[in-house]
DNA sequence: AAAAAATGTTACACTTACTGTAACAAATTA
DNA sequence: TAATTTGTTACAGTAAGTGTAACATTTTTT
């Protein structure tokens, strides 16, 4: 999954459980509001469960909720807590060698700033506020 | 070839023009020199040239040349040259529908800030301050 | 005019990554 | 104990990336 269908999906399913809130919704109903195929979308909650941003709970009236208010949850934690590799993945298996210069490290370094600031832009943005810009009413604030 | 596959095998056969101007370079030369693949240089430079940051010359004593100092090429005009898709490609194929709200459309708009957040930065880095950081002399400034 | 040399472009086989789904173990509730 | 739901693994099918070769096109030299 690319890192924008998975941070797009993630973000789905949480504004369907803020809205929702506070009762568990399994991974059957958020697949039969948001479209996305429920064995996706329990791989991806089982990343956010790991990082304290939504709970789980397994079993009969099990299913997922929220554990912070859409305001406290920020899209920079949505992707960190999604995604192993950087958005911004660097292919640099054979860019060095021959000449002697180290463009490797130049590269290296470049990419991660640029990193970086896309991280400090998505740390910026709330889920509530996605919520507000996209006009979904929520039941947590 | 990924975004920064190519950017960096641009930005190798560039340095190696402004180190070696002003006489052509033959794409087997620059190959030699780089350890890039002939045919893989061709198809960048062929790019570059569209974008009249390099001179091609057909035939003998052919090849190609800087047509621009390393001072006034700049790294977004060599991004922009070789690639037509955006760095931060944008997967958006199902995430809408259903619950009829906009995320294709938040989404979009966030991908494209980012987007102008990573061309700004390229816009500031010419490739003079790249060969000055690697500290590679250059015969044109 | 012909031969040689170089770019420009297309094509192709090979590999790697992505995608969607299914299957089933583990956990929890009734 | 049975039913339900998450967590995880696996896998087939598809798409994308990679490296290279082949050859047409252009230019220079003889």
């Amino acid at each position: 999954m690319s890192v924008s269908t998975k941070l797009s999906s993630s973000v789905k399913a949480l504004c369907f459980l803020a809205e929702c809130s506070p009762t568990p919704k399994t991974s059957k109903e958020i697949a039969e509001n948001t479209g996305i195929n429920a064995s996706k979308l329990r791989k991806l909650l089982s990343l956010l469960s790991k990082s304290k941003i939504v709970k789980s709970n397994q079993g009969t009236k099990g299913g997922f909720q929220l554990l912070k208010s859409p305001s406290k949850i920020h899209l920079q934690e949505i992707y960190c807590a999604i995604e192993d590799r950087k958005a911004f993945h660097l292919k640099v298996s054979d860019i060095n060698g021959y000449d002697g210069y180290d463009y490797l490290g130049y590269f290296e370094n470049l990419f991660s700033n640029i990193q970086i600031d896309i991280e400090d832009k998505m740390t910026k943005i709330s889920l509530l506020s996605v919520m507000n810009d996209l006009k979904i009413e929520t039941k947590i604030k």
